[in-house]
DNA sequence: GCGTCTCCCCGTCATGGCTA
DNA sequence: TAGCCATGACGGGGAGACGC
């Protein structure tokens, strides 16, 4: 199997795991785990922006890491207990999501197009990390906020920070470079049929010829597809903070937690009567 | 050394949310 | 409502670990 063709496999694997067992109720309700990767939160689907009913969280084992991943049981507000395999394990997460999806008529539409639907459903936009991790923060006072603009943590993060560059051209090695400190970005060919010419500042208001057109257009691409990778970038490095934070979070409960079991126990042995 | 597995990172596309 | 932003999904590549 190509490597490729494996990634594509276990990524499938891997969805069709998360994605699955949503179980309609009988009262018509949904309650289920839809654990899914590469989201950290638990929401209600009706209510995307706003901080769901948290279900209660105890953690039956011990250890984040990837190889011992601790069992969770999870009680959902309905009373229903679910069982989760691990809170946080890699940065692909796995999270417990308690869905109200509406009913669905499968056998009326092309499961295709189904399945996409409702791929696209149920992974569609959530909160920003940032903004989960805010309200995080609201809450418990020991989680860091995520900062609104570049902290200075990172120095001075040339390729973050970068202004939309006024021109762009193609070098003989088929990169395009923008000037001054600008990085350089190695630009694979157009996906489009788009002419992979030579792109460059045009006054959008004397564009007539289709050429001119081509030309605006591209550069538009360029500089939308510019914008996306440094967006990407950011989003990914927000993502990965966000991550750190809950698992220092999950570190810190954990503590909490044997804490206040040990209080337990001691109490328990302070207030029981002495059998002698 | 080679093949495979696994993890991580990146660029791009698609799409929902937000805002002017 | 168009344009922009944020982010999930996807596919590809690099690198390290491991078994042979």
């Amino acid at each position: 199997m190509s490597k490729c063709s494996r990634k594509k496999y276990i990524k499938t694997n891997i969805r069709q795991m998360t994605m699955e067992t949503v179980e309609p109720q009988q009262d018509g309700s949904v309650t289920d785990s839809v654990a899914e990767s590469d989201s950290a939160h638990m929401q209600t689907q009706a209510g995307q922006n706003s901080i769901p009913t948290l279900a209660q969280v105890s953690v039956a084992g011990s250890g984040t890491g990837r190889s011992s991943p601790a069992v969770t049981l999870v009680q959902l507000p309905s009373g229903q207990t679910v069982q989760v395999q691990g809170v946080i394990q890699t940065p692909q997460i796995q999270t417990i999501q308690v869905a109200t999806i509406a009913e669905t008529d499968e056998s009326a539409e092309s499961e295709g197009v189904i399945d996409s639907h409702k791929r696209r459903e149920i992974l569609s936009r959530r909160p920003s990390y940032r903004k989960i991790l805010n309200e995080l923060s609201s809450d418990v006072p020991g989680v860091p906020k995520i900062e609104e603009e570049k902290s200075e943590e990172e120095g001075p993060a040339p390729n973050l920070a970068m202004a939309v560059p006024t021109s762009i051209y193609q070098t003989s090695t088929g990169q395009y470079t923008a000037t001054g400190d600008m990085p350089t970005y190695q630009i694979r060919a157009p996906t489009t049929a788009l002419p992979q010419g030579v792109v460059m500042a045009t006054s959008p208001g004397s564009l007539h010829s289709p050429q001119q057109l081509a030309e605006e257009a591209t550069r538009k691409r360029e500089l939308r597809l510019m914008k996306n990778r440094e967006a990407a970038k950011e989003c990914r490095r927000r993502k990965k903070e966000y991550v750190k934070c809950l698992e220092s979070r999950v570190a810190v409960l954990e503590v909490q937690n044997k804490k206040l079991i040990e209080e337990l126990e001691t109490l328990k042995d302070i207030c029981s009567p002495k059998t002698d």
